[in-house]
DNA sequence: GTGCCATGTGAAA
DNA sequence: TTCACCTGGCACC
């Protein structure tokens, strides 16, 4: 599930496998022969995420240094294990191995090699990540405070709040009592500071548990009665699990919106 | 077994 | 705005 959580989980077990070693880099797919080339043999320093963009850093033999900048989209996945990795099969991307162990990536939107300035270009274009002690979030609250975008919009544009997809816009959302459609130039700096420290909590609980947990304890007894682990994700035409109003549904920024029109009013 | 949908983004049109 | 990426889960037959 590739909300921001997963990629800081990938980051700090693609540190653990691989950071301080030399690396062998393939791509027997073929769609990356010339990038793992050119780390092929490279010592991976370490590996970092910022919103759904993982960036590994090495150094190669000759000092240089280059960065591998992945994005799984929505169907990109890493697979690992102890060698002799197993003979490739499928679409394998890229993979990457050291004495220990093999790391394969398959179907990512976006598997490429950055020299520094790239990469401190996208570093810029790529907002506060709730993760990271450095993220800015006044300036993603000025950007919101600036704008007639729905919020709703706003938490899933990366350059303003970086790592919330889709299950966490509808589900802090819903945890805020803030309607979606509402103006992010509405959202006063109030509720956009609990907004920010719920999405922050939400997903460092995802990154220790490794999936989405956005119930409070209060409630995962009308979840599970429910069937469900979410309060409105996927829940359409459902009845709210705190008053019973059936869940709304509507496409926002090309994805399925999901809230409670009584407890998110407006 | 088949077909649809999905945690996301970038390129093409 | 639509498609491509390339995979897994699940409803339905």
């Amino acid at each position: 599930m590739p909300e921001g959580h997963t990629i800081h989980r990938l980051a700090a077990q693609h540190r653990e496998l691989l950071a301080g070693h030399r690396v062998i880099a393939s791509s027997p797919q073929g769609r990356f022969v010339a990038g793992a080339a050119r780390i092929d043999g490279a010592e991976m320093v370490t590996a970092d995420a910022r919103g759904k963009h993982l960036l590994h850093s090495y150094r190669r033999t000759d000092g240089t240094e280059l960065t591998l900048h992945v994005h799984l989209g929505l169907y990109g996945k890493f697979g690992h294990g102890r060698t002799p990795a197993p003979a490739p099969a499928g679409a394998l991307r890229l993979r990457l191995a050291t004495t220990k162990d093999w790391l394969d990536l398959r179907g990512p939107t976006v598997c490429e090699l950055l020299e520094p300035p790239e990469v401190a270009v996208l570093v810029a274009r790529i907002g506060a990540d709730p993760l990271r002690p450095d993220a800015d979030q006044r300036r993603a609250g000025a950007r919101i405070a600036a704008s007639r975008a729905p919020i709703g919009a706003l938490l899933m544009d990366q350059s303003v709040v970086a790592g919330v997809g889709n299950i966490y816009r509808a589900e802090s959302l819903f945890r805020a009592g803030v309607n979606p459609y509402r103006p992010g130039r509405e959202v006063d700096a109030v509720t956009w500071l609990a907004l920010w420290r719920d999405l922050r909590g939400l997903l460092q609980r995802g990154v220790r548990a490794g999936r989405i947990e956005t119930l409070r304890t209060g409630d995962r007894r009308a979840a599970r009665a429910a069937g469900t682990r979410f309060y409105v994700y996927k829940r359409s035409g459902q009845a709210c699990l705190r008053c019973g109003t059936p869940v709304m549904a509507a496409v926002m920024v090309a994805r399925t919106l999901f809230w409670c029109p009584t407890c998110q009013p407006g």
